[in-house]
DNA sequence: CACGGATCCTGATGGC
DNA sequence: TGCCATCAGGATCCGT
């Protein structure tokens, strides 16, 4: 099928064959499926991936880069940027497994991420806040969007050094990264053009948020009309009245 | 170790 | 209509 994603599969596709996939996991934006030989298969989406998974799929088009035939149904993997990756790892403890999951910071929504230990990780960090909740240390899950939303709930700057971040501002965007995210989980994700999930449902976030995609228009809080720059070629909005330096 | 910039690729969009 | 520039949900790599 497709032209090749962003890295090699990394094995033989035929080595997959009559293998057992044991479970599906996730790790920041990898998604893991266990193999019953103990390897895994680790699929990142990127930009603009998306999987779709049936018995009867259509003919594949020129974006469908994988088909992963199974005994319950065809596991396919749409990306037309490929940005994205279906890489083998021959166990966890592998080097290529350890290069891609083995910095990840901690999982926004787990027990892990708490502010002590998130304060802690923001010290070593001079970069400006939201380029470091961005980059996957200390906490992974973060992305543009988000960073951006969490940023506005928390009050703060998007330009702000990490590092220089008031103990009491540290803990409030622990909040706000939780509660945009569960938020965001509740309504299906989120969504500028063609995100969907494996049954091809839109998710529909992007409809309210406060300030992503908003620039010039209104804040939703003050009416302030909200600004947009470029923080290291990432789009950044914010409310220059409500997000203090 | 940490930072900032370049980079991978295609499609949608807007200006001329 | 066509052409061109710009921008897009991510994250790695490389030089400093």
């Amino acid at each position: 099928m497709g032209k090749p994603l962003r890295w090699p599969l990394g094995c033989d596709p035929n080595e997959l064959t009559g293998q057992t996939v044991l479970g599906v996991r996730r790790r920041g934006k990898y998604m893991l499926l266990d193999l019953g030989s103990g390897g895994l298969l680790l699929l990142h989406l990127g930009m603009s991936g998306s999987i779709q998974f049936g018995q009867t799929l259509p003919p594949p088009g020129v974006h469908d880069h994988v088909d992963l035939n199974t005994s319950q149904g065809t596991l396919r993997l749409h990306d037309p940027r490929r940005f994205g990756a279906l890489v083998f790892a021959p166990s966890e403890a592998s080097a290529i497994a350890q290069k891609l999951l083995g910095k990840l910071g901690v999982e926004p929504l787990g027990a892990d991420f708490n502010v002590a230990d998130f304060a802690q990780g923001l010290k070593s960090r001079k970069a400006a806040i939201k380029q470091v909740l961005l980059s996957g240390v200390p906490v992974v899950g973060v992305g543009n969007i988000y960073a951006c939303e969490a940023l506005f709930w928390a009050g703060i700057h998007p330009t702000v050094s990490a590092a220089g971040l008031a103990p009491k501002r540290v803990a409030k965007l622990h909040t706000a990264i939780r509660d945009v995210l569960t938020r965001a989980l509740g309504h299906g994700g989120s969504t500028l053009r063609n995100f969907s999930n494996a049954q091809g449902q839109n998710g529909h976030f992007q409809l309210q948020t406060m300030v992503y995609g908003r620039a010039a228009e209104p804040c939703r809080n003050c009416g302030t009309a909200i600004a947009s720059i470029r923080q290291g070629q990432r789009s950044t909005f914010f409310c220059p009245h409500c997000q203090k330096p």
